[in-house]
DNA sequence: GGTGCTATCGTACTTAGTACGACCTGGCTG
DNA sequence: CAGCCAGGTCGTACTAAGTACGATAGCACC
């Protein structure tokens, strides 16, 4: 009766963490709990704390696994196709994970697809001959967009297409005239079929892109001030 | 017993609300709770709730009240000048209130600083002569680098200058000799003095604004594809 | 002085994370 | 083969949090 019931194979660490993503996609991480968790995986609650130490535990485990789905920059094409590979496909993960964005910036002690990712990108922009500086900049930059632009998309009611119109109403109902530009980009734009809010990732991924390109050819983002790393 | 006791002038919403922020500024949003609340606004946990819903309207409000606080775009400038005043007063507020970015883009029902808010910087930049297309890709690429870095910048241990060293440490530890580009990157960088991760916001800031000055010039951001409005 | 309203609160229910230790079983040892 | 150990599973229970429900106390006004 406490035996693995040939229904079910022994639990373990990457069964928890593989259950806990799914069962946060979908039913969201409001109403991801370790008890629910437990269901999904048919056992009891605390049969989990036998693999994992916590729920931050298993929140790191989460966060790793999303970027082990993330693709890394592929290394035989210049950076900027490279950079631009690996941003769309964290979209596209990203957008499948909507509980993931604000979890990934937040935690400490990163897993090692955490640290393979980072190191990849890293040595993506630095093989393509940007200056430490201009890396971290790049870096920042890049990532900053990133999981801002997954954050507002993950956050977007409806999923970002037409049905703003929840919103929109709202919005109405509470006067638009006493917000006239809100009022002339909902009705004139956003709810205009046609708008998708994910254009824009593309066009600001683009811009970005272009932008670090003219900075690492005109090296102007050596500060003055500060000591020229390479 | 039961009277304001003299001490304490009667509560409202707004002292519940600014209490709340105060609070969360102090101890975090992770240990911001109801009953720490009102412990701090020196009431009993229930008597909070005569003058809010619910601890969700509570985080609105508190939403709302960092939305006022941001400088609105002035409009006596050319729209670039102005929107870089709006960013970087943003990043200033969201510094102080490290518990806010992820709430900001993830609340609906928007209160009124919030609506007033992005009237204005939509305003501005349609005075500034943006086509509605390009407005919204420009405000999508700024709000996402805006709060993806504010994210960020609230999740760096210490604070972002030199203190990375513990989690450095943990790098290290777990040997960053298969890391390279980041061994690269957090010793050769990141550890020297004058570091500071917050430089990159002014630098993509720019990067940024540059593009879109660009791209209002070119008309390129009409995509062939669609209607072109105004 | 009664009547009712408003701000405050006491109590208690529900859900969540998780500490503690019991149990059951399979495999190894003697 | 009997007994023992270790690992996996779970029952129980404690703490903390959000909040429903209804009580209470002071005050305004009739």
């Amino acid at each position: 009766m406490m035996t693995t019931d040939l229904h079910r194979p022994t639990l373990s660490r990457v069964r928890v963490l593989t259950g806990a993503v799914a069962l946060a996609d979908e039913i969201g991480i409001e109403d991801f709990t370790i008890r629910r968790l437990a269901a999904a995986l048919d056992v009891k609650p605390m049969t989990i704390y036998h693999y994992v130490a916590s729920k931050e535990r298993i929140l790191d485990g989460m966060v790793d696994i999303v970027f082990s789905e993330i693709a890394l920059p592929p290394d035989d094409v210049e950076w900027q196709s490279a950079i631009r590979v690996r941003c769309r496909s964290a979209r596209d993960i990203l957008r499948r994970h909507p509980w993931a964005p604000p979890l990934m910036e937040s935690r400490l002690d990163p897993g090692p697809a955490t640290l393979r990712h980072h190191d990849a990108v890293l040595g993506c922009l630095r093989r393509g001959g940007l200056s430490l500086q201009l890396t971290a900049h790049a870096y920042a930059i890049i990532d900053s967009f990133l999981y801002g632009f997954a954050l507002e998309e993950a956050n977007l009611p409806g999923g970002g297409s037409g049905e703003i119109v929840e919103v929109a109403g709202d919005m109405i109902r509470e006067g638009l005239a006493d917000y006239p530009y809100l009022a002339e980009f909902t009705t004139e734009h956003v709810l205009r079929p046609g708008y998708d809010f994910g254009d824009s990732f593309d066009f600001g991924l683009d811009l970005i892109i272009d932008g670090l390109v003219r900075a690492a050819v005109s090296g102007s983002h050596d500060r003055h001030d500060q000591i020229v790393d390479r």
